[in-house]
DNA sequence: TTCCATTTCTAAAACGTTTTCGTAACCTGA
DNA sequence: TCAGGTTACGAAAACGTTTTAGAAATGGAA
């Protein structure tokens, strides 16, 4: 077994052909003849060749490589793991590998966008936590560069995106608690600078308002903050004058701690209040209480970001390149009482 | 603003200079003028120049890419998220990049090894979830490519790698249960392929034959399963004629699982039945009831492995890049009754 | 002044690929 | 037989970098 990798010129030397006729031949040219093109094939299967990429992305100045921002702050659960996942999966069976950088929690957000550029990286970019006016976007945008977001923007400039329909998930969860009695339902917010921030609150109040019911918005204290405070936060509140009755949350384990925090403060689930979740792994499958949610398909849409972003590199316009998803319902509970 | 990416072409023209001495002054070569070096140094960052890497690929045959398989099962919680932040954190501020491959779950473990391995895709590996006789570590030993390893093998050629005591954290666990006047302990074992199901049994039988005590090893069931199943098995356990009294397992959710399923077999945690959870996450910190568990620090994990495979790259012994972390305890619960 | 040693720089090749352009060889019809 | 057109292949350049081997310039000693 040779030690050196083989090369065109191997091909070229062992078919008797030049270098341009086999990398030719490897890629299906039309102006050779069949018999040289499967010579060339059968050659090329027979040593083990597989191209260098060095050389390609060289030549072509294409890498052949997706770039993935990976957000540190995680308000969803498993959002990483099922992201990386979809995107994988749907990298498979082509050319395109995915390196993925990391977007520290101090750090500017542009900082690895802006690596990714400066050094061309990648061929396309998929990034996460858009902010309505995302700096990131109008960078890649500027520089003309293919990417795709999670989440959508407020800007004029179309892009592909895949977003989860946020206003649906909040518009519908408060409706649920509605139809169950419930009247004075707190919304657990994501971070304000995000951009499904306002869908989320838009579904709420809309559903609030088309119900006649005050909304309850808590205003000294973050909401995004991390579980433990959520807890504390559920605990003082089911103590306080006017309990809530109601909570959304748009993760499994910021709902548990909200729950082990209304229990704490003496509001028995079920009766006193309840608990809608955005679901995104299989945990509230097999815990008690059973919490009613709205599915929200990570790893789908990692698959969906990364099989869009290669269509957005085949060509396609952007328009043609945006997709939401809808909530899907798991109904835990017996009707409404 | 010019359209077109500075190279060294860019700087040997401003300055006067050859290519090569461009290049060498880049790289802080000894045989240059230190005003030579610092003219070129200056005039590069002017012009913003940063090398190509498929130039610098090509010709040095280092492509600056670590690659990561990312194993499908997660027994652990929040396994592949930490992981890849922690060898991202450790990755920053080096020249290396990550990229992330997938290992699909019918597929051959293999199959994305020898990927990289074929094309020459990265300078050095990270894998995870390793067997005994681990054929991937085989592979990469006689290919004599840099790789590490979480979780060690019985492979006779030494190799780096990281792993956490599973032997510790089930001793250690058993004795805290069998100190709490638990008898009938039940251990959740990871997969029986896994180096460490045999780590983690060794502990939990060491602790129990040094109490005299009869260890509790369902045959009947996989207790690798999802946890839904885990969810059904304590249920039915619990109901039987010799329900545990103690359950030890690897990870927040599947410990969850079990916990509810004990309790729909009417079994009163604290009471009758003790859970040891292994902790990977902060989600014990704020759900009820308390568990006390043993930590596992993943993303100081991925940091680790990633900083000992840049060393191995340098150059260094496997031997010399071994660590072994210890269990960190949380206990949640007073004193044994 | 001459010669050698040292310092400082450069020319050129090489890594593997793709693509443009050119040129043989062949065929067709008169 | 020959002009004109088509088919099938090859030569060479280019992408950006590093490195080897050598050349020019400088300095010091004789």
């Amino acid at each position: 077994m040779s030690k050196v990798k083989p090369t065109l010129k191997t091909i070229a030397e062992k078919t008797g052909l030049s270098l341009a006729t086999v990398s030719k031949a490897l890629h299906n040219a039309s102006d050779l003849r069949p018999e040289t093109r499967q010579l060339v094939q059968r050659v090329a299967k027979q040593v083990g060749y597989t191209p260098n990429w060095a050389g390609v992305h060289l030549r072509t100045g294409r890498s052949f490589v997706i770039a993935f921002v990976l957000n540190q702050d995680d308000e969803i659960d498993q959002f990483a793991r099922n992201m990386i996942l979809g995107i994988t999966m749907a990298l498979r069976e082509t050319r395109y590998l995915l390196t993925v950088l990391p977007q520290s929690l101090g750090q500017d957000p542009m900082e690895p966008v802006a690596y990714v550029v400066d050094n061309s990286l990648a061929d396309g970019l998929i990034i996460t936590h858009t902010e309505p006016q995302d700096p990131r976007v109008k960078l890649l945008n500027e520089r003309d560069i293919p990417f795709i977001t999670h989440g959508r923007t407020e800007l004029s400039t179309p892009h592909p995106f895949h977003d989860y329909d946020n206003f649906d998930f909040t518009y519908r969860a408060t409706k649920y608690l509605l139809a169950r009695g419930r009247r004075n339902i707190v919304l657990i917010t994501p971070p304000r600078v995000y951009t499904y921030y306002g869908h989320q609150l838009g579904g709420y109040m809309r559903a609030v308002y088309e119900a006649g019911v005050e909304p309850n918005l808590p205003r000294d204290v973050d909401l995004s903050a991390e579980p433990a405070r959520l807890n504390a936060f559920a605990r003082r509140a089911a103590r306080s004058s006017t309990p809530p009755d109601g909570y959304i949350c748009g993760s499994e384990n910021r709902c548990l701690a909200l729950l082990a925090g209304a229990r704490a403060g003496g509001a028995d689930e079920g009766r006193d209040v309840d608990f809608v979740a955005k679901q995104t792994t299989s945990l509230l499958d097999y815990i008690d209480p059973q919490i009613t949610s709205f599915g929200e398909d990570l790893k789908r849409a990692g698959e969906q970001l990364a099989s869009l972003l290669l269509r957005r590199l085949a060509g396609e316009k952007a328009d043609d390149l945006q997709v939401i998803d809808k909530p899907t319902f798991h109904g835990r509970k017996p009707g409404p009482t």
